[in-house]
DNA sequence: AATGGTTATGTAAGCGCTTACAATGAAGTA
DNA sequence: TACTTCATTGTAAGCGCTTACATAACCATT
């Protein structure tokens, strides 16, 4: 046997060190349950109990199993309590990028939350990849979480098999879609982005665009594009799919663009260039939008006097941006909490509800009333 | 013994299954390598090589026990698996705080190279917390992590000993100072600053201010702020501690500030109230001088004409922002691959050497010549 | 054909913990 | 006093895997 870790204690040995000589090397061997139960003079059992079931175990033994814990710099091998309980104590989480102001902050919430539970966060992002997200998955399976944060609704279909078969609880954050989804935790989409959408109509705006962030995989974008459509609908507009030129008068176009600033700029210089640029967009985000916002100002093109621009999410820099940015605010942080929070509740047994998490339009300086149109921005 | 998964396969078998019946029940307890070993026909040491060193298996039994693993969804358990091979495959990250960009982007690029070398992340924020940071660094440590990814080079004395008796593999991100961290990936925080303050004495500024970030326990912060004392030193000139007003006619203050946007307002609104505000202003980071800029906006303090305003790390924001931003830039995503690269490398038995990152002074419009002076910016 | 050297498997002993179950002793009850 | 009951503690069997070590099988040599 090792020599174990060496320890000055006053603690009492059961004086049947002899051959082994237990409390006196130098070595530095990790402290296992085995010392410390022996140098409290309990059996494993006992000292496993004094940490777990604290009340198990008489008051004075307790405390000599501290102690000896105190003393050895015992610390508990995590890997194995998983293997014996079942248990491992980790929660796992999965977002599209941690590089977006968006889901760092309910990455953050969720840690936070997760923490203070007394669980470990394990992390991974899937730039948007239904497949890389099953993969992370598996592994984090394999890790032994007891739980998954995901993001959004859709889901490549052998993810819910996984989490079903191996009893992990799960909710999917940042939507929600009742139908699709009975554990999620976040808002509706679809009438966020119809929210906007009728104030911009009520601006007077008639050519309006929107651009998008890619939908193919992702629930929240697709919801947001729907969500302009049935805004649109309801006056008889429509939206012109992957097109940058509308397709009926007095219409303006979709175009999709991956969510970085640069891109959207890039986007929305075409979307310009066309025969009847809208007079207004609606972006799928902030970062679109403000990519939007930059290009429209170095083309010349005055905000919110020529075209009117509203994001999506609110994130601090809508805020400081110049003319600061109309936008839909998700209180984003609230939202992670709640994630965390409904699988927490769900390890302890309990059967937590979906949630819907109240958005809210914020109207700012990017909008205005459609050109030639009067009177200045008003209330929807 | 319980019944495990229910498969179809025509994989051989060995016949004996009587009384078990191992392969045709329709249970769903996961299967474990037992599982795939009886149904390739093989003993589970064959099984586990055959995963973990498939050269020393024949081929044909490598795929059996291949198919076996597909066909019963074989997902490993890496609790036993670490506990067995005293490996967990588990990387740490702690930072500081995960809601700002900065760490945000860092975790992101750990986040990527850990996974690519098939690891997974354990990721926690200390809230700029030694005493937190250290206990993070427990629980991961209890979780097996055999490396560990830390900011700055400052931590809890006890930290570095917990790593140095568990053999835990770690690195300092984010600051360069061999003198006090033999492993760490970053840049010289200190000489940044130093860079960023002589360029604007060069512009001609003498009353030189600092919005610090808050420097207990903060090595970055408080070398950003002995660079500027450095550069201030050699012309003469002092940073006044803890005071808004100058201690001396002709210097600034050093002020310190949480690092939000909203501080950094307030705080900003005192300098500004001094009897002798700066001309030129030294932010901790780029978020502070975000709500700096736009707190001066706010009260009609021309940025540049009137106050020159510097950040650090290059943000996003920081080009978006109107008057964009002079800042030092720091490739924060090479940053954290480098460091992830670095514990990879040490755990995979190298030596890996401390690596310096370039910086580099970014000059756009919120810095100009000090009030009175002639000329327009020039490099330093 | 006997020998030695490979190489491919199997056997079985743990890794450090939890937990059913048995054992013990104290206290209460008839 | 004998019998329960209950509260504590110990005993020991795993949890699912890896990995020495032993074994067997196969070649190439002599």
């Amino acid at each position: 046997m090792p020599a174990p870790p060496a320890v000055e204690t006053d603690v009492q040995d059961d004086g049947s060190d002899g051959a082994q000589s237990r409390a006196t090397t130098t070595m530095a061997r990790p402290a296992t349950l085995v010392d410390v139960a022996h140098v409290a003079g309990v059996s494993t059992a006992t000292a496993s109990r004094a940490f777990n079931r604290p009340d198990a175990v008489r008051e004075t033994l307790r405390q000599r199993v501290q102690a000896a814990a105190i003393a050895l710099q015992y610390i508990p091998n995590e890997a194995a309590r998983a293997l014996a309980s079942h248990r491992s104590r980790v929660i796992g989480a999965i977002v599209p990028t941690i590089d977006n102001a968006i889901f760092a902050q309910g990455v953050a919430a969720i840690q936070g939350r997760v923490e203070a539970a007394g669980y470990a966060l394990l992390l991974a992002a899937c730039d948007y990849d239904l497949g890389r997200e099953l993969a992370q998955a598996r592994t984090m399976v394999s890790r032994g979480i007891e739980a998954l944060v995901l993001v959004g609704t859709r889901h490549h279909p052998a993810l819910r098999e996984l989490l079903r078969e191996h009893r992990i609880a799960y909710v999917c954050q940042g939507a929600y879609a009742l139908a699709h989804e009975p554990a999620c935790v976040g808002f509706d989409n679809r009438r966020a982005a119809y929210v906007a959408t009728r104030y911009l109509l009520h601006l007077g705006h008639r050519r309006i665009g929107m651009l998008a962030g890619i939908r193919k995989d992702n629930d929240r974008a697709e919801g947001r594009v729907a969500g302009v459509r049935d805004a649109l609908a309801e006056v008889g507009l429509a939206l012109a799919d992957g097109s940058v030129e509308p397709d009926r008068p007095g219409t303006g176009g979709l175009i999709e663009s991956p969510y970085t600033y640069e891109a959207a700029r890039a986007v929305t210089r075409r979307l310009l260039q066309g025969p009847h640029p809208p007079t207004a967009l609606v972006c799928g985000n902030d970062v679109l939008a403000l990519g939007a916002l930059r290009e429209c100002q170095a083309r010349g093109v005055s905000v919110p006097g020529q075209i009117s621009i509203i994001g999506f999410d609110d994130l601090a820099a809508a805020r400081q941006a110049t003319p600061a940015l109309t936008t839909i605010r998700v209180p984003t942080t609230q939202m992670g909490e709640a994630a965390a929070d409904f699988v927490i509740a769900a390890l302890a047994g309990g059967n937590p509800p979906a949630l819907e998490i109240p958005f809210k339009l914020v109207i700012r300086a990017s909008t205005g009333p459609a050109p030639g149109k009067p009177g200045g921005p008003t209330a929807p």
